[in-house]
DNA sequence: AGAACCGCCTGCTTGC
DNA sequence: TGCAAGCAGGCGGTTC
């Protein structure tokens, strides 16, 4: 599932090949995505990424923000065959972008560019004391709280666990019991994991694919995610699984405290 | 106000 | 083998 490197993997991609190009045709294929034909003529000035949501900025001062959720993917097609699963597809010079999703969670939405909210990206500015203000005290667990994308925006279930096990915390405590250098580890960590992420073009754990249709290298620097049962290679403890709100997690309960 | 829970979706896995 | 039930989960909305 697309987290922070795989958005930011795909943003990147998406400027070097439709920055400065013209959508010479929008097509809505998925009912869901009534309306989002209405960028046709317009020209791709722009792809950011803002937490999660992939942001095209067009010439005429409006956005296209794509969600890419659980199953969402965007690929570039060469043939006007739409792959099966295409929800909606946008056609440039010499092929399509097309967002293909199973499960039609994504969601696509156009309208004015909205002002950068990144104070919650811990790759663009995250406000450390605002986090302490606000975020630090609450009663949820700390890995309920990573994957708040108001507190901090584009870590998912994967990069969660990941980044829980190598500072050596618990899922299961809550946020307000973690001193401030506990969280300044957490921070650590986490911008190292994401940026390994991004080097490896994403995790392909179970769909995960580029632009281009390739997987993901990260999944092999995974150490917790989806290994239940299996040993801890910094400990030898054996990782365990349990349910935290309507999700897995994945730690090990020996060097996770 | 803040925490917990629900619903959106459908392909894949599991169990009988 | 076939079919139904269970599972996966980001996030906005609703409920407690």
């Amino acid at each position: 599932m697309p987290e922070l490197p795989e958005v930011e993997t795909l943003c990147r991609q998406l400027n070097a090949k439709i920055t400065g190009m013209k959508i010479q045709k929008a097509d809505v294929i998925d009912r869901k995505l009534a309306g989002m034909d209405s960028v046709m003529g317009t020209c791709v000035q722009a792809v950011r990424r803002s937490g999660k949501t992939i942001v095209m900025v067009l010439d005429d001062g409006r956005a296209i923000e794509v969600h890419l959720r659980m199953t969402g993917r965007l690929l570039w097609n060469p043939s006007k065959t739409k792959f099966s699963h295409s929800r909606w597809r946008l056609r440039f010079g010499e092929g399509f972008v097309d967002l293909v999703d199973p499960r039609r969670f994504a969601t696509v939405n156009v309208g004015s560019i909205q002002p950068d909210e990144g104070t919650t990206d811990l790759l663009v500015a995250f406000d450390e004391r605002n986090f302490q203000a606000r975020q630090a005290k609450r009663k949820v667990s700390v890995k309920t709280l990573l994957m708040d994308s108001k507190a901090i925006s584009g870590i998912g279930n994967i990069y969660a666990c990941e980044i829980l096990h190598r500072a050596g915390v618990s899922p299961l405590r809550k946020a307000e019991a973690l001193t401030e250098s506990e969280w300044k580890k957490v921070f650590r960590l986490a911008r190292r994991i994401l940026k390994k992420g991004i080097e490896n073009r994403g995790t392909s754990v179970s769909d995960w694919c580029d632009l281009y249709g390739c997987k993901g290298e990260n999944q092999r620097e995974l150490r917790v995610y989806g290994k239940e049962g299996k040993m801890c290679g910094g400990c030898g403890g054996t990782i365990k699984r349990i349910r935290q709100g309507q999700r897995s997690t994945f730690y090990c309960t020996r060097c996770q405290k």
